[in-house]
DNA sequence: AATGTTTTCAACCGCTTTTGG
DNA sequence: TCCAAAAGCGGTTGAAAACAT
C-alpha cells in the first residue's frame, strides 16, 4: 500500500503521489454526494487519505467531467499561442478559452513545445502557425494588430517570446471596449477573445479555421460561457 | 539486449487571493 | 473590520515512458 517507493505519507498521514483508481472512485463518490468544493472534508467523509489540495487538483485536472483527453488540436494550439502572446503565463485565463483543457495541460504544452533549450526545431508548430498567419495581412486593423502580436523575439535565455506590443494592447482595447480599464480588461477578457475570434475568421481562407470557430469551441454548458456573455454585454 | 539520455506530464510546493464567519 | 481557512495560481519536480547509443 505505502510500498510506493519515493512517495510516502506526509507527517499528518496524508497520502501523496499518483492517484490509484480506488482513490479516484472515492473522490468521485464524494463529489456525487456533496458536490464540488469543501475539499478539506473529503477525507472525513470518504476515508480518502488525501488533503484538500490534492483532492481539488485531482478533480480539476483529471476527474472533472467534460475534460478532453488526447492531443490538442491545431486550433487549440493556435489559441494557446495567440493568447499567450497577449497575456503571458496566465495559464488559467488562457484555459478559459479552451473548454475541457486545464491550465496545467496548457502550461505543460507551452513548456514542452516553446520553451526549448535553444533547439528551435521543436518549434515547428509555431513556425507553421506563423506561416499560416503571414498569409493574412489583408484585413485592416485586426490584421495589423496581430502581425504585431506575433512578432517573435528569441530570447538569450532560450525561452521563446511572442510579444504583443504595448500599442497592440492599447489598440485592442480601443477598438473593442473603449471605456474599460486595463484592470477590467483582465477580469473581462472577452473583448480580446472576441478579437482573436474575428482574427481567426480572417485567417481561415483555407477552410482549416471555420468561421466563428473560437466561439463554436465553447461548450455552451461551460460556466465560462456565462461569464463571457456577461462580460460581453457589459462592454457595449 | 542493455544501458544511458531525454522528454513528458501528473502532482507537488509555496505563495497569493478569495471567502466566510 | 479582521482573521483563518479554503481555493486558486504558476513554477518546479521527478518517475515513468520514449528515444538514442
Amino acid at each position: 500500500m505505502e510500498g510506493m517507493m519515493g512517495w510516502r505519507m506526509a507527517e499528518e498521514g496524508w497520502r501523496k503521489g499518483p492517484w490509484t483508481p480506488a482513490e479516484d472512485k472515492l473522490l468521485m463518490e464524494y463529489v456525487a454526494l456533496h458536490g464540488e468544493g469543501r475539499w478539506s472534508s473529503v477525507a472525513g467523509y470518504s476515508g480518502l487519505k488525501r488533503n484538500g489540495k490534492s483532492c481539488r487538483l485531482r478533480w480539476v485536472n483529471y476527474l472533472r467531467p467534460g475534460l478532453k483527453k488526447g492531443h490538442l488540436s491545431p486550433q487549440e494550439e493556435g489559441i494557446i499561442i495567440e493568447l499567450h502572446a497577449l497575456w503571458g503565463n496566465k495559464w488559467s485565463t488562457i484555459a478559459r478559452y479552451l473548454p475541457g483543457r486545464t491550465d496545467n495541460e496548457i502550461k505543460n504544452y507551452w513548456r514542452t513545445h516553446f520553451k526549448t533549450k535553444g533547439k528551435p526545431l521543436q518549434n515547428e508548430k509555431k513556425r507553421k502557425y506563423e506561416a499560416e498567419f503571414s498569409n493574412s495581412q489583408e484585413q485592416g486593423v485586426i490584421g495589423s494588430m496581430h502581425s504585431e502580436i506575433l512578432h517573435e523575439s528569441e530570447d538569450n535565455d532560450s525561452e521563446m517570446i511572442i510579444q504583443p506590443s504595448q500599442a497592440t494592447l492599447q489598440d485592442t482595447r480601443a477598438i473593442s471596449c473603449p471605456v474599460t480599464t486595463s484592470e477590467q480588461q483582465q477580469q473581462n477578457p472577452c473583448v480580446l477573445a472576441q478579437d482573436v475570434a474575428r482574427w481567426w475568421d480572417t485567417v481561415s481562407d483555407d477552410g482549416l479555421w471555420s468561421t466563428g470557430f473560437l466561439w463554436n469551441q465553447l461548450d455552451h454548458d461551460h460556466p465560462s460561457q456565462a461569464v463571457i456573455e456577461q462580460s460581453f454585454s457589459s462592454c457595449f
